[in-house]
Formats: structure tokens, C-alpha cells, sequence
DNA sequence: AGATATCTCTGACTAAGGTCAGAGAATGGA
DNA sequence: TCCATTCTCTGACCTTAGTCAGAGATATCT
């Protein structure tokens, strides 16, 4: 059976008997919903711009939600001291007992689900299925532009920043905020994960791109995503006009240099004054 | 992380990111249930008893569903001849076009999806998925109370003395049909998958139960799926009354000899006439 | 300081997805 | 042959889930 067949199939499968899990919500005497909603603000509160994007919602539409929620007594919504526009939803005693049932509900489920195993079973399904999250979580990593100035995008490169500074001999010093480029940003839930940006080389050397700042976070290495942002900065250096690409890096980051190596690039002489760097690459688009 | 927190956790992983697969049918102009309906039809058709069945759909609310399928001229809906209460939906010419259509659709999401995998992951995410499909299958298996005289039972049995006239060195003859005794039976997706019985002794052994017809579909062998029904019917042995349970076997089937023995059976003296058996087995229930 | 963007909320509207009770035809079992 | 059951269909009714346009308050950019 290949790939995609597989997928299907599972999805078949789950759809018919795991997905009972998320009904697990209704049978409260509330709606799906609201019982969503409920659960996803939490015991911790949750902003309701951000619940907005974890469900998807129309932003009249969770208004109500929320009103229904709040006049049942389960939430107070709030403004948001930080930004007096946005709103904080939290959980009164009501609604953190209402979001335990709903918790327990859904444990009680998963339990019943995996009653009839044995306990080998449910150890190799324990096993298949944080595989296959893992798997699904990276095939679902989400690739976009942005400004260097996106909060997320600053914190990537803090991130990148500070492991240099570990890794480097002698510490690393980024200087002064420098923004030239375009910046691509991979994200998993939220956070950054990937990161890394193309700019023009200002000199003489004209259809030239310098790939820099590739971060890969520690947790992701080993699973594809350098390849790929590598693929996605050249592809986005060839719709800037540009056929070629190099990069410089330092000695210390064997990993990436081995990663250039495997997509194709060739170690070329020093063609800027970068005093951290120890290597130079170049790889034609053509 | 225990087991039902990862299936939590990948229930959370898959109904966001997956999830969009079911909703490939949406867009194509018709509301999701109606083309899940469509899809459930599928090119060979379908009786409107098993739709509801398999789509757990209310039948007013499945009878309207039909008639706007009719209406656009995707579906035709005919008497069942073999019984004239029942109705028969199948896809006409359009239909099975908006079919394929809706194939291709979540093909083509599927195939999105693994996209950004490498090919080594992809065979890491298929085998996960397979496992976990069928432990899933394997958890969800019911395991009922029927007449010996249900279809579907009836079904099992043959299966069975098929399997004893192939491995017996000199055949097996089930004789004259024998609808003594109470029976389980355990289906996946409507299809039998193990098999088995319960009857009380008529001579003078009072409160003694004789286990009979224990079967088990070859592909689902060694999946716990045999002890797991003698353990039913070891409970259900109880329930009417008795408290030890006998049985007998054949030599050549070894593997069930075995799993008795895990299973706490000890051998005992003959105990009946039957020309079959070569082993015999007993176990207290209390 | 002014323009622009973001966030929440309101009102008006709609489709989707059901549930329920009962009728009528056909079937199966005693 | 009669009775209970099964299956589909109809009509009446309802909630859920959502969309859209725009207003008003606040924040951010230049």
C-alpha cells in the first residue's frame, strides 16, 4: 500500500472510531462549540484573539460563544490590561469544574479505547502514534514570509544569536539590528522552528544572493527541515532574480556544513569581511 | 507519556492538521454531508439500510439526503428486489463523475500532505499508520451475544469447519447443523472475525459448561483477539450459572492448545464421543 | 498629528444538520 | 392467518454553526 493509500486509510479508520474522542465533549447539555470553546480557554484563561486562531472562528461568532459561556457563568471576559483593545477570557470556579468534566470525559474515552488491548498492544500503539505525530507535525510545519521586524521572526534569530554565542570559541556579537533581506519562517504551533533569510549582496556582484541566519530549532534537527528551508531560501533567491546563492559559516557548525555539502554547494574564497566566518559557499540556481 | 495521553495528544495533532481531509469535500458545491453520502454510495452502489447504518444518519434525515442527490440527478434510488421494504442507491453517470471527483480530491490532499516529508519519512509515517490502524481495528473489534442461526454467525462457523476439514489429516464432517448452546461473535467492519460458543452439558455434569466452535480469523491471529474471547466466554459461563468450563481439541491444533494453557486450562480425562477430539481440557471459574 | 490597522462587538441573515412521531408497505415467525 | 417487526418516507419542528458588513475603541506607523 502506498503513501497516500495508507493515509486515507488511516484516516478512514480514525475518523470512524477515534473520532468519537472529540464527541466525547457533547451529552454535557452543552453544544460541540461551546464545549470546545470551553475547553480550549482552559484553567489558565486564554486571550480571545488567540482563541480565535486556535479554532478558526469568526470573530462575531466566538463574541457570542463567549456571552453564552459567560452568562451560564462558566467565563468572565475581560479587557486585556496589555492592550486595551484585545479581550481575556478565564474560567470562573464553575467553569474550571465545567472544564474537568469535560477533561475527564474525554480521558474516560481514551481509556475505553484501549481497554481491549493487552498491554503490548498498547505499548506498540503508544509507540505508532507519537511516530506518526511527530511525522504529521513536521509534514505540517508552516513555511511563510516575513518582515525580520515579526515578533517571532525576532525571536528565531535571538535563538539563532545565542547558540552561536555557545558554540563559538571566542562568543558571538551580533552588533547592531541589521534587517536587509527577505526572511522566510517556519512554524509548529505557533512557534518558530525554522528561520532563515536571503538578501542581495550589495557590492559588485550583480545576480548574487547571500543566504543567511539559517537556524533550524534543536529539537527539529535530523528530520528534513534544514533541507528544506535550504530549498525554499533558493527558491526564493531565483524569484528575486538572482542565479546564484552563497553563504559563509563558521568551522564550529559542522552539521551545517555538512547539510551544504548534501545540497550541492561548493566551498569558494573569502568574499566578505564577516569575522566569524571561517568557510564560504556557493551553489548555482541554474 | 501513558498511553491515553498520547492518543489524546494525537487526537489533538490529527483533528487539526488532518482533518482537512475530510473537509475535501467541501467546496465542491454541495454541503459535507451530502458529499459524504455520495462518497459512501460509492461506484457500486449501496442499500440505503447500510448507509444509515455505517453513516449513523437518522433515516427521515437519510431519505431527504437521497431525494436532493436524486434531484441533481447524481443518484437513483430503486426498490431492493430481494426485499421490497428495502431501497437500493446507486450513482448514475453524473454521480460517479462527482465521485471520482471527490476521489481525486482527497488524493490530491493526501498527497499534499506527505509532500514536505522525505521519502524515508514517509516510510516511517506509512508504517506507523499501519500499526496504528490496526491496533485501532483491533480495539474496536465487538464482541456480541447472536444466534447461532444469524447470518453472519453462521458465516463464522462455516469458516470454521472449513479451517478443521482442511487441517484434520483425515477431514472434518460438521454433520447435521447443531444450534445448541449460546454464542459470541466478534466483527470488524460487519465481518466476522472470531467466533465461539458456550452449552451447557446435558448429561449428569450440572454446572459444567462446554466451550465449542472457538475461532479465530487467520489474519488476526496473535493479536490476543483469541484469549480475549475466551475470556467472554469464560464471563459469559458465569453469568448462566456454572462453574467450570470443559472443552476438547484436536492435536494438530497446536497453537490453540497453547493459548488454553496460558489461558490456566488443564487436561482432563475424555469426557464425550466425539471422534475428533484427541485432547480435553478444564478450568475452574471461580 | 493624522492615517491606517487591529480588535471586539452588534445586528441581520442563512444553510446545515438534525430530531421526532407517525403512516404505509412488506416481511418473518408463531 | 394474524401479529409483531422492519424499512422507508413525510411533515413539522428545532438548534447549531456560521457569514457578512459595519461601528466604535484602541493601538501603531510615519
Amino acid at each position: 500500500m502506498d503513501d497516500t493509500a495508507m493515509l486515507r486509510r488511516f484516516n478512514r479508520t480514525y475518523t470512524q472510531r477515534i473520532g468519537v474522542l472529540e464527541e466525547s465533549f457533547l451529552g454535557t447539555g452543552r453544544p460541540l462549540g461551546v464545549s470546545r470553546l470551553l475547553f480550549e480557554i482552559g484553567p489558565d484563561g486564554a486571550g480571545v484573539r488567540e482563541l480565535r486562531d486556535r479554532l478558526g472562528l469568526d470573530s462575531g461568532y466566538l463574541t457570542r460563544l463567549l456571552r453564552r459561556l459567560d452568562r451560564d457563568g462558566l467565563v468572565r471576559v475581560a479587557e486585556d490590561p496589555a492592550d486595551r483593545r484585545r479581550r481575556l477570557a478565564t474560567l470562573t470556579a464553575t467553569g474550571r469544574r465545567a472544564w474537568r468534566e469535560l477533561d475527564q470525559r474525554s480521558e474516560e474515552l481514551a481509556e475505553r479505547l484501549v481497554a481491549p488491548l493487552t498491554a503490548r498492544q498498547r505499548a506498540r500503539l503508544t509507540d505508532a502514534l507519537a511516530t506518526a505525530d511527530l511525522l504529521v507535525r513536521a509534514a505540517t510545519i508552516e513555511l511563510r514570509e516575513v518582515p525580520p521586524t515579526d515578533p517571532t521572526a525576532v525571536a528565531a534569530a535571538g535563538r539563532y544569536f545565542a547558540e552561536l554565542d555557545r558554540r563559538f570559541p571566542g562568543g558571538f556579537d551580533p552588533g547592531r539590528p541589521d534587517h536587509a533581506g527577505t526572511f522566510l519562517l517556519a512554524t509548529s504551533d505557533g512557534r518558530p522552528v525554522a528561520y532563515g533569510g536571503v538578501r542581495e549582496l550589495d557590492d559588485d556582484l550583480l545576480g548574487v544572493a547571500e543566504i543567511k541566519r539559517m537556524w533550524v530549532d534543536e529539537a527539529w534537527r535530523g528530520a528534513g527541515l534544514g533541507a528544506r528551508m535550504l530549498r525554499e531560501l533558493e527558491a526564493l533567491a531565483r524569484r528575486l532574480g538572482h542565479d546564484r546563492v552563497v553563504l559563509d559559516t563558521n568551522g564550529t557548525l559542522t552539521e551545517a556544513i555538512a547539510m551544504y555539502a548534501r545540497a550541492g554547494y561548493r566551498p569558494i574564497a573569502r568574499y566578505n569581511d564577516n569575522p566569524y566566518a571561517e568557510a564560504w559557499f556557493e551553489k548555482d540556481l541554474s
